[in-house]
DNA sequence: GCATGATAAATGAC
DNA sequence: GTCATTTATCATGC
């Protein structure tokens, strides 16, 4: 269970009382969440065309270029990679569900 | 100029359906009857999937909304894990 | 109008 | 690097 081990100690949550929920002790601070913008987006998908992977030069670029870290164009490569990777596997089933379709 | 429209056709994944009540019931039973860490494994995930005719990556939606939902819950009411602590007790006392 | 399922940033394990 | 997550946000159901 990756992700999820960021905590330190218990705070807070009644960890005394009737609740019995260890799993929310995690006291991380986590950068909020915040969308690209479409200009942002669209860049970095058209580079993603290129190429899945990006290079250390290329990163640089994008991320002067379209006011983002290194850290955050890196990431952005990698959970696009993730989201083919569902995406294909979604057709994948789709294309055997309707094989079945076919044949029977 | 392409994403504009593949919110649109493409992207139309967005289309949501609610579950069914008896997948609801299921995810909600083993959830709540694993409240000290409601992680199911993936052989876990797929068998849920298929009792509740969803996919494996629904499931792991799911339980991902629960967990938070949950957890912004916890000083309010709740009803719903007394309701299914309840439900399991009566299971045990027939 | 919120409830709910799915997706988009961000983190951490490995 | 992948990948299961957390969290906020999005889009829809009702």
């Amino acid at each position: 269970l990756p992700g999820s081990l960021s905590m330190s100690v218990g705070v807070g949550v009644g960890c005394g009382s009737s609740n019995p929920l260890d799993w929310t002790g995690q006291v991380t601070v986590r950068k909020k969440r915040k969308p690209y913008s479409k200009f942002q987006t669209l860049e970095l998908e058209k580079e993603f065309l290129f190429n899945a992977y990006v290079s250390k030069q290329k990163r640089w670029e994008l991320a002067r270029n379209l006011n983002l870290t290194e850290r955050q164009v890196k990431i952005w490569f990698q959970n696009r990679r993730m989201k083919n990777k569902k995406n294909s596997q979604r057709q994948a089933a789709q294309a055997a569900q309707n094989n079945n379709n076919n044949s029977n | 100029a392409v994403m504009i429209l593949r919110s649109r056709f493409l992207d139309a994944r967005r289309k949501r359906r609610n579950f069914t009540k008896q997948a609801l019931e299921l995810l909600n039973e083993y959830f709540y009857s694993h409240l000290a860490n409601p992680y199911p494994s993936e052989e876990v995930k797929q068998e849920l999937s298929r009792k509740c005719g969803i996919t494996v990556s629904q499931v792991s939606n799911w339980f991902g909304n629960k967990r938070i939902r949950y957890k912004k819950n916890i000083g309010k009411a709740q009803e719903e894990a007394n309701l299914y602590a309840a439900k399991k007790a009566a299971a045990g006392a027939s």
